[in-house]
DNA sequence: TTGATAATGGAAACCATTTTCAATAACGAA
DNA sequence: TTCGTTATTGAAAATGGTTTCCATTATCAA
């Protein structure tokens, strides 16, 4: 077992989790915050906020600095093993990018009177006939690749419909 | 002619612009600032941030308030005359939702490189087909009351595709 | 075990946006 | 036209999420 893989990790059964390797290979070093914040992300549903991971990385380490929360999130994004999102809220929310099982690819439905956010992945075959369609449009028309794209249904969730 | 559209309205051709009916009757007062903020916003077809607007007013009504701009922008989003955007640049940008010929319903392109917005219209039918089964299979599997929806596409827009 | 240097965290800085508040301007009523 | 009510304004200060600074600490290859 490779030296500072047999303490500190939270997945202990298995060997190291799945985002070890990737660390090495990019020469960054694995430490107990970013173990920590990877934990949270791993482990929740949520749409968390740097101060969420942050009140929640410190029950478990309380020497943690929000600096310090801030400067792994950044890089996790730009390693894209996280994504960066804004819902409305003056603050950004993130969630994992990426799986063992592989690409998450989803989308959100934000309810505009209790910002309830829920994820969905249908309708990726209807997502995918309109893409193509508007690849090749968009590209011919103002010859731009396109490398992404970003769906979002604003509306009512079905508690905040009813007490209206 | 009413009071107040004689002088100072910035299109003095054909009677006062198209939303000054709108303030009468909401109760809003029509002021400088105002008619100088809504002009700008009219004779543009970029997205203005609100230090953009803050400037160009400045030029034609040099005692204009960085506080007003942010203050009429939140009104004229409330009155549902402007949208308001991020395209993750770290500050609000806006842009007209109404002209004199109905609404301009359309998306956006962004340039991952340069940043460009490039606004568009078509693929409107595809969306609708899009939207339509979206909306019947999101609100019978989460009951989720679609009211608006967001699509956007991100990549390389001309220039910045041919020189990477 | 050790040394080079990547990473950390507290405090201060940043900066778009909001709040405060006294002064001013819009506009219906007289 | 003038007046009075009150919506609106603008300067300055406050806010709050995020970033920068920098001295200290921890990681990991050799």
């Amino acid at each position: 077992m490779p030296r500072g893989f047999g303490r500190g990790f939270r997945h202990g059964f298995g060997g190291p989790p799945w985002w070890a390797g990737r660390f090495a290979g990019a020469g960054y070093r694995m430490t107990i915050p970013r173990q920590e914040i990877l934990h949270v992300l791993n482990t929740t549903d949520e749409h968390l906020s740097a101060e969420d991971i942050y009140l929640k990385v410190r029950k478990v380490y309380p020497g943690i600095g929000l600096t310090t929360v801030y400067r792994t999130l950044e890089l996790l994004v730009d390693m894209d093993i996280i994504r960066k999102f804004d819902f409305g809220d003056d603050r950004a929310r993130y969630e994992l990018a990426i799986g063992p099982k592989g690409v998450r690819h989803h989308h959100h439905l934000v309810c505009e009177n209790c910002g309830r956010i829920i994820d969905y992945k249908d309708f990726v075959d209807e997502e995918k006939e309109l893409l193509d369609k508007a690849e090749k449009g968009l590209s011919k028309k103002f010859d731009f690749e396109i490398k992404d794209h970003f769906i979002r249904f604003y509306g009512l969730c079905d508690k905040c419909q009813k007490r209206r």
